[in-house]
DNA sequence: CCTATATAGTTCGTATACGAAGGTTTCAAA
DNA sequence: TTTGAAACCTTCGTATACGAACTATATAGG
């Protein structure tokens, strides 16, 4: 991705948004031999963390829309990375789970994870991907 | 938005992604009464501060992809923010030019964005703004 | 002058985002 | 028990994102 110019106003949602452009794009990048976008690997990571959650949970972990949502998990049951199941007591539920394929995958896929993470703070120091992730943190 | 939860796994990306998330909401928020997208907004802006400029040279201060901004710049020019003009001198290039719709609310949406900026980092101490800020320009 | 290559922009296909509306199912209150 | 409100999910419409293919124009070399 280009540099965003130095001498542009303060903005600090243009910044963040260029930096989340950037996080997202080196991702994408290490995502692709699995056929698999940012979201739905993102999806499959919080099942891995709540397994059969149902749609409505997930959404609340992962802070998806539930429309969003909606449309990536027919992608991902499609392509064979998750299952849903209906609630034997509550009709209007679905719990999702992973499949065969996908905990395959697991081990190599956190580890992309972690991969992207760290290439992404590669410039920082120690002191500063803390204080980065605290700010972060605090601001959501 | 709802919180991230607090005790997912370690990513900075999935922070950055939620904390964008925030910041676009809210500041969306503020141009709902403009009928004005966070994008369209940035474009105008970027318009101010280099007028005339061609589309490429847009996409590249504010690290657009060429195909988002074309999409972008043809519902400005629809709804009467901006306006195209070829280049005399090379039949590839356009220049893009503010109405006078865009100017007449020229001050009072860039003090919109500053009051977004503001209501973001409201949390924060003005130490922690400053270094939130130079981290994400680092990261960039 | 002609062609190969590069640049500017548009268009297309796919995947988010997300507000709003709609369909089901639950549950509680009258 | 009927009815209304709430919860879960899907679908629709609009607006990003962005890779890839395509058109039009420019320009460098031969």
């Amino acid at each position: 991705m280009a540099p965003v110019p130095n001498n542009i106003p303060d903005c600090t949602i243009f910044l963040l948004a260029k930096a989340y452009q950037k996080a997202h794009s080196q991702f994408k990048a290490l995502l692709r031999p699995f056929d698999l976008t940012n979201l739905q690997h993102l999806v499959l990571e919080g099942l891995w963390y709540q397994e059969g959650v149902t749609a409505a949970e997930l959404g609340k972990l992962l802070v998806l829309d539930k429309a969003t949502l909606s449309g990536i998990l027919d992608r991902l049951i499609e392509s064979g990375w998750i299952r849903k199941e209906r609630d034997p007591e509550d009709g209007r539920v679905f719990h999702i789970f992973t499949t065969e394929k996908a905990d395959k995958a697991k081990r190599e896929l956190i580890e992309l994870r972690i991969k992207a993470n760290e290439e992404l703070l590669a410039g920082f120091s120690q002191e500063e991907q803390v204080l980065f992730k605290r700010l972060l943190r605090d601001l959501t």
